[in-house]
DNA sequence: GATAGTGACGTCACAGAT
DNA sequence: ATCTGTGACGTCACTATC
């Protein structure tokens, strides 16, 4: 009784139920020996409730820790709020409901229980108050920490759910940015298809005009004698300057790479003639350091690499599934 | 008291417990007027407790939507597992414990309470068992409402700490995925400023050559009209074939830097503000294996180099004294 | 060593599904 | 009309912490 009533403030609606109540008690499991208790009753109840009053009402913010808590129960007075959100403290008290009605039990009853327990005793200051009788009445503590137990749960239980709900937001945020990502990973492909595939058209086209020129330059010598010479000179004069621009250009894009921090993979990676990527070692550890640099060891990827170069002039280079394999094994070791 | 052992199977104990129960329970706010409730009580409590063991043990099955659920109070017996994950239900027995611990009250007390409470009444089939006094004694669809609600609750919050476990889960390949396809974004973007680099130095190559060309077109136009789209013609093939040209070129002179070494260190070597040279990781690497490859452990003079990278965004690099530094020493222990 | 935090559970109210 | 799922809450046991 003093538990279902513990939150109300409706003490006279207690009292009046009080007798009819006890019409209904005599069929408790728990048969007590005698009266008086009634008055004990009544006593510990306005005791209880009191001091609950005090705990959840008159101070709710000693027992919450945020000011959302503490709101919950000045705010609304809708005593039809069940819908939804957490509910007002005076629909906690229309209720009269919760897993703690401990309908015709005091506190202290539950360190009857065949259960050890220590916290009744153990755990409160003022374990236990006296009637004249040298009766133990009930826990004065036991209640505070019967309070202090709801304010904390309560607390616990609203971080709880502020942490799904963020939990939550977070997964969506995630996944859209994945998506994005996604999305952008399958632009970048594709335009790197695309500006790919244009260079390797125009890679054909240059060996296919490369034929042309030569076949033209044949059937040119063929038709105009003489001329070799300064075909040959304007194609020297071509490549030529062609070399030396592209040299420019190749000097600009590194610099531009460099700034941009861009590195210039494709000088060490190439592809032999089965089409394996193959990387020079320091293309090896430009990889390594880019793709797995803040995961793996690329030290020990790299040792774990020794012996396996293949051929290449610039001492060593390695299969880039070789390395990749060796990354596995690596990251499984971890 | 019912509600203690609600989902105890330990019906001795309880029995052996229940004089000194009745001791206690004197103080309880509840009067009961007689006794022969002791033996109601008893009577109570065996029905309760069968019709729990059989809700709870006999045919959990029936209580609980999943394997697992089930499978918990069959896998683990150890009484003394407190620490995490779900209890079994030994555990639960022994701690005889819950919010349900309405001590010395039975479940009909609660329609007592000043709020309204249909459910007790309205809820239950029949709702009420009396004793040849024809007091009520105990709901038993009241009870049988209570474990099912106790299942439900208990299925609940499985299903909700799995969706918990699951989210979480989620959330963390998410973030996972998610680096990965930053990394690919990263790579791509690198790539394709590569490649896009490389088109447009085969597009400036062409349009260099293709000045050229029009500029000889330009003369031939001048001293043969009328071939201006055969002019055209040629244009476009000279130009196709300078572009190949300058590729070829191009591959040549990366064939000879890269066998000879020599050309791609500057490519990650700079210069900072102070005019120290600095040099990329893989800089430093073709850098030591260039003029120390012979002599010197190189993963060695990385390792000693470690941390002593200054800023650069690919990820590290070294003040060139320092790497020299680093390969003194080394020598001189060798 | 009192207190807060947390895991587990049971109870109730209520909304829907059946 | 009954059953199921869920939200809210309180209680207890235990642990961590100051």
């Amino acid at each position: 009784m003093s538990e279902k009533f513990k939150d109300s403030v409706d003490l006279m609606s207690f009292l009046q139920h009080n007798s009819n109540e006890n019409e209904f008690f005599d069929n408790t499991e728990f048969p007590t020996k005698k009266e008086s208790t009634n008055i004990n009753m009544n006593q510990n109840s306005s005791n209880t409730l009191f001091s609950n009053i005090h705990d959840l009402n008159t101070n709710p913010i000693t027992c919450f820790e945020n000011k959302d808590s503490f709101n919950e129960f000045e705010l609304t007075d809708d005593t039809n709020n069940y819908a939804q959100g957490p509910i007002d403290e005076n629909e906690r008290i229309r209720r009269g409901q919760g897993g703690g009605n401990h309908v015709g039990g005091t506190s202290s009853l539950s360190s009857l229980s065949p259960t050890t327990h220590k916290s009744s005793s153990s755990l409160n200051s003022n374990p236990l108050i006296f009637t004249n009788d040298n009766i133990p009445v009930m826990e004065e503590s036991g209640d505070k920490k019967k309070a202090q137990n709801r304010a904390a749960q309560r607390a616990f239980r609203e971080r709880k759910q502020a942490k799904l709900d963020s939990l939550e937001h977070q997964l969506k945020e995630s996944e859209a940015n994945k998506e994005a990502l996604q999305k952008e990973v399958d632009t970048l492909r594709k335009l790197n298809q695309e500006i790919h595939a244009e260079n390797r058209t125009l890679l054909r086209k240059h060996d296919d005009n490369n034929n042309n020129m030569s076949n033209s330059i044949n059937y040119n010598q063929n038709n105009f004698a003489g001329q070799y010479t300064e075909d040959q000179i304007i194609e020297k004069n071509i490549i030529h300057r062609t070399r030396e621009d592209f040299y420019k250009d190749l000097m600009k894009q590194v610099k531009v790479a460099t700034e941009s921090n861009s590195e210039t993979i494709q000088n060490k990676t190439y592809e032999d003639n089965d089409g394996n990527i193959i990387m020079t070692i320091p293309a090896t550890w430009e990889y390594l350091q880019k793709n797995y640099g803040e995961d793996i060891d690329i030290i020990k990827v790299l040792k774990s690499l020794r012996g396996k170069e293949v051929c290449h002039g610039a001492g060593g280079a390695y299969p880039k599934v070789i390395i990749d394999e060796a990354i596995k094994r690596l990251m499984d070791e971890q």
